[in-house]
DNA sequence: ATAAAATAAGACTAAATTAGTCCAATATAT
DNA sequence: ATATATTGGACTAATTTAGTCTTATTTTAT
């Protein structure tokens, strides 16, 4: 319960790896060599990660992948959506789900709370003091 | 992510119609009825908490389930543990995985006091304040 | 005693999600 | 031009989750 995805394994793997590499470009084979990552998944999360502006692509010969944002900035929070879009604890509630228990379940109400101080609590986390 | 899985849901939906009924014992048939749960699948979520002593089960006729604890002790954690397992957010740290990132990976590390923290926040809500 | 009503346990199948691959297109530095 | 990158989308494979089925055991009422 719980547990990380891969995808979200990968990809604080890889943001640590550019931590380190401050502002230096590096390429996704790199990265897949080094931190031993399937190189196409890798570069499928890369995008994702630069679509939200988390990491800045360049593409071409000398091109790769570097921060777009000071490490500090990025919280947890901000990885795990933009790999595994909005955090959410129940199934209904996104817009294409409906419940046959809709009636007379109210988990969804009772668990927005809960769900609420989980991603504040998230997003507090920086990949700096993560 | 974080989505919790339907045998979650399932579980602390029928403690919730538990708590409403009190002291009463209720089948197993009834509650899959009543929460609109698939039977046998229902059956087998009532035995794990059972086991954990959440619940206390009757054999034979005129027996069921009902609470064995007070609501107000069963915990949010009582239940994902009960049902999904030891919670971890990463897949290394279970004895029988090994890792080939060991040697650079501190993921799991770091993720420990996070970790902890959900599952501490997680024991302090109980079924009835939940 | 016996039949009926209930849980217990485990093997099994199906569905859904996650993980991973492959390929063609686009961009860029030399 | 060409080599080296990322982009994007379709695709397959593996794993996990959800759900079913069957048989055994326990208990109670008659």
């Amino acid at each position: 319960m719980f547990k990380l995805s891969k995808k979200t394994e990968y990809s604080i793997i890889a943001l640590q790896y550019l931590i380190k590499r401050e502002a230096q470009m590096a390429t996704v084979k790199e990265i897949a060599e080094k931190c031993k990552i399937p190189q196409p998944l890798l570069a499928k999360l890369l995008q994702l990660l630069a679509r939200k502006q988390i990491l800045r692509s360049v593409q071409g010969v000398n091109g790769g992948y570097r921060l777009d944002q000071p490490a500090a900035k990025i919280s947890v929070a901000d990885v795990l959506e933009a790999v595994e879009g909005p955090l959410r604890m129940t199934a209904c509630g996104s817009s294409s789900v409906r419940c046959e228990r809709l009636s007379f379940c109210d988990l969804r109400q009772r668990l927005a709370p809960v769900q609420k101080e989980l991603i504040t609590y998230l997003q507090k986390i920086s990949l700096l003091d993560f």
